[in-house]
DNA sequence: TCAAAATACATTGCATTACTATGTATTTTG
DNA sequence: CAAAATACATAGTAATGCAATGTATTTTGA
């Protein structure tokens, strides 16, 4: 069971699918970092890295998708809290059509 | 519409997502490249390119996923034939429960 | 008490894979 | 008879998940 080629699947179906999960995560709520990855564990069956987590956020926020800013705590280390843009938003909206139209075929491939 | 970062992320989504799709289309039927080319056009919204579906094949058959056949044209170019192995049909059961999985918790989140 | 685990951020370099461009060759179509 | 379609293939580039590594603080459990 879930042999080395599966597990390289796996990691190659990420690709994509974290960027499209984590906007969804973020569209009715901000999060910070830390609490995006429990929110991924919570909600999917993914595992994902830090160092997987926090370039991709970069990303995101390179192609304007979401914003960020700092929030102090009263003790421990800030957090860095993402919030989607207007544009994460219209974008988002795009991808999940895409998605839908994508896993309508495959569901039928399933049968 | 369509914007650049859509149009990256829809080439990110294919990694793996292909490779999926083409074993289940080749899970009741032999196929040659081109013809699965035609295959997932009809079947999928996915545009697959030449220079994608021959490697990806090629690494299919490397791993021990499908075996392929040469088969003699009465006229015309040579065809090769591929097709799912023991191991190529029990890896794709596996990789259907992820799929269900992670497409069960994609649907969540989009509500 | 104090070491380990958890929390919280981040970067570097490697491995993997889709895609463009390019190449060869035959057959069908307008 | 030229263009498009059929049919295979590869080299090089771009993009991204992940292990490894680093810093720092707080909580937990033995």
């Amino acid at each position: 069971m879930n042999s080395e080629f599966v597990q390289k699947w796996q990691s190659q179906v990420k690709k994509g699918t974290l960027a499209f999960i984590l906007l969804n995560i973020l569209k009715d709520n901000e999060f910070y970092g830390y609490e995006l990855m429990e929110q991924v564990r919570k909600f999917t069956t993914i595992e994902i890295a830090e160092g997987t987590l926090y370039p991709l956020m970069n990303r995101l926020k390179k192609e304007g998708l979401v914003t960020s800013k700092w929030v102090e705590q009263e003790s421990g280390i800030p957090r860095k809290y993402y919030q989607l843009t207007e544009t994460g938003v219209a974008t988002l909206l795009e991808m999940r059509v895409y998605w839908q139209n994508l896993e309508t075929s495959i569901q039928k491939l399933l049968k």
